[in-house]
RNA sequence: GCGGUUGUAGCUCAGUUGGUUAGAGUGCCGGCCUGUCACGCCGGAGGUCGCGGGUUCGAGCCCCGUCAACCGCGCCA
């Protein structure tokens, strides 16, 4: 017989009733009747009862046997008695007599539970991971971790795209984010970087004739984690054809990402990639408030300014006389309550906004009233205007803000995320996909006035060359993102591949052609030699599992993830180096106050 | 760097208006129990109330500072 294990944890069943067979696994949960005693054996596969009583020769050193005890036993499959059937289990028909047991290793007292759904601090969580990652949540959304990396794969190949893998240790490429350094030996002073994604190389493989590329690849940013971000660390799908435009990269990854959705989404509604809406990038900032709207929410968003431009609510109207302001309505349907825009108005004011007026039509008689106190300030005309325009009747309201855009958009699609939510108008069990087309290559610094890159700066612009001859802020990019459910999931562009083209871009954004040689070498020098066009795009291979998963937080899919200051609680990372290390890289670490 | 929330037993949490000896569940240790599957019953150990200072006759609770965790902003695809 093995040495370990005849079977899995689950594997047993009716037919095997009578086999000695010999099961290794995790002492889940002990229940001790004095007489007789009951274990549930359990490892990656499943659950099996094992049970023991004094006629047993190893009695009482099964007795000793605690939670998590990493165990093998030797025993007698036995078929329970109809009435003892745990349907729960794979093996609930079945348990198995123990005749002899091992400790493979024993366990001290717990930081964490492993059995049950009883939640623990993360600090903890991550500190033990070995221990979390035991319990089935975790067990699960590893495998579909594991799972929807192989499906990407398998659909990739499947499209005839081949996976290569990039360097690790490499250049700085000044993408946007921040390098993590890698100070190097050989050459003391001089830095390696981690790639911030594989984009330079992706390009160059394009440059190699390759034609359609893809890797499940690494990416490393030295930037301040959220909830759905990960610090330090993380995967992308990224994926690179030539000969493509736009549409062509949508009509290739759509029914990749949706096929995946489909696959692994637990039968909630997958949209149709067919039927993805393109949303220009302005109208998504205007509509939903963000480039990555949460289309389950029917949601739209409106400029009002009209209504209120001259109004009787002065503080409206005199925002209006400022350039570049403008009102902005969300509309509620079924949230016509004065408690619920209260509420909702109270919300504006923890965000930071001085807080959002609200409409709210109520049934009052012989017709509707429009109560709230913008309704008495800008009058009944007015009011009716705006009811007419949002398309809102009895029971319904709106939520006004104003200003610059730029000041309270961030706030306002928040507001259409937690209106949608608490009024039930956001759909559950469903996947909703957006293309976000469009986005600007130029933005202004408000502070300073200076133009620089909004994205990476490797898009072709729209209009090529003619395009960048006018008003920088007006050009947009073939650069798109995928957005999903309200998360980005995937983002890309068609790359700008002619060399003056590249350099007339820099300029723009205020960098010479000596720095764009210095900073982008490989790629201006690649261009030179016959640049086919090219586009790609990468996608968030954690979100994704993290969306699958039915999470909003990143961490629960990533095996071993960084806590929210970037530290490795288990590895204990980062760390002092030792003194021989820093001399050996000729560093020398300056002390912070 | 900034803001919000949290910090009480190994773990999850309660703790009233500032008032005597800080509680519960779970886990742990011991005892009882031959059909449980979140087994049950009895008993026990376990606490720097994050840390420092202050107010007060008296602080887990109020005030100031500080540290940590998470969430968010800035930042970042």
């Amino acid at each position: 017989m093995h040495a370990f294990r005849s079977h899995t944890c689950a594997e047993l069943t009716k037919s095997n009733v009578g086999e000695t067979v010999r099961l290794s696994g995790w002492v889940n949960r002990i229940r001790d009747h004095g007489g007789v005693l009951f274990i549930d054996l359990r490892d990656h596969y499943g659950m099996t009862q094992v049970l023991c009583d004094p006629d047993s020769p190893v009695f009482s050193q099964v007795e000793k046997v605690r939670s998590e005890w990493c165990i093998r036993i030797d025993g007698t499959v036995k078929a329970r008695d109809e009435s003892l059937i745990n349907p729960r289990i794979t093996t609930g028909e079945i348990e198995v007599y123990i005749r002899d047991i091992e400790v493979l290793g024993a366990a001290a007292e717990l930081p964490l539970i492993v059995f049950g759904d009883q939640e623990y601090p993360e600090e903890t969580r991550l500190r033990y991971r070995y221990l979390d990652l035991r319990r089935e949540a975790m067990q699960r959304n590893m495998t579909l971790r594991s799972d929807v990396v192989a499906s990407f794969r398998r659909r990739m190949w499947e499209k005839d795209f081949r996976e290569f893998q990039t360097p690790i240790i490499t250049a700085s490429s000044p993408e946007g984010a921040r390098d993590f350094l890698v100070p190097s030996r050989l050459h003391p002073g001089k830095f390696y970087a981690l790639p911030q994604a594989p984009q330079q190389f992706k390009q160059l493989i394009m440059m190699s004739g390759f034609d359609k590329y893809f890797q499940i690849a690494p990416c490393f940013r030295d930037e301040d984690p959220r909830a759905d971000r990960s610090p330090t660390d993380f995967y992308q799908l990224d994926m690179e054809m030539s000969f493509v435009t736009q549409q062509d990269i949508f009509d290739t990854i759509a029914p990749v990402i949706a096929g995946v959705f489909e696959e692994h989404g637990q039968g909630a509604k997958v949209d149709d990639p067919a039927s993805w809406p393109q949303i220009p990038y302005k109208e998504a900032a205007l509509k939903y408030g963000t480039d990555k709207p949460d289309l389950r929410n029917p949601i739209e968003m409106q400029d009002v300014s009209d209504h209120f431009r001259g109004s009787g609510f002065a503080i409206f109207a005199k925002l209006l006389e400022q350039d570049g302001t403008e009102i902005r309505a969300i509309p509620a349907p079924t949230g016509g309550s004065r408690k619920f825009c209260d509420r909702m108005n109270s919300f504006a004011q923890k965000e930071g906004l001085p807080g959002m007026g609200y409409i709210f039509w109520r049934d009052q008689g012989e017709g509707m009233e429009a109560a709230g106190p913008l309704a008495k300030n800008i009058g009944p005309e007015r009011t009716e205007a705006i009811r007419e325009q949002l398309g809102l009747g009895v029971g319904d309201a709106a939520f006004f803000l104003g200003g610059k855009a730029q000041a309270f958009e961030r706030v306002a699609g928040k507001a259409r995320d937690v209106i949608g939510e608490e009024l039930n108008l956001t759909e559950q069990n469903r996947f909703a996909f957006a293309w976000i087309v469009d986005f600007p290559i130029y933005e202004k610094d408000e502070e300073t006035g200076a133009i620089d890159f909004e994205h990476n700066p490797f898009s072709m612009p729209q209009g090529g060359m003619e395009a960048l001859e006018g008003d920088p802020l007006a050009v947009k990019g073939y650069q798109y993102d995928l957005a999903c459910n309200g998360y980005e999931i995937v983002s890309g562009a068609i790359r700008n591949h002619k060399p003056e083209i590249m350099f007339k871009a820099f300029e723009l954004a205020g960098y010479d052609e000596a720095e764009v040689r210095k900073r982008f070498g490989a790629l201006v020098n690649a261009f030179q030699y016959g640049a086919p066009p090219h586009g790609g795009c990468a996608a968030g291979i954690d979100r994704i599992v993290m969306l699958l998963a039915g999470t909003s937080n990143i961490r629960e899919v990533i095996m071993f993830p960084m806590n929210q200051r970037a530290e490795d609680l288990m590895m204990n990372a980062p760390s002092e180096p030792t003194s021989d290390q820093l001399m050996e890289l000729g560093l020398r670490v300056i002390p912070q106050e």
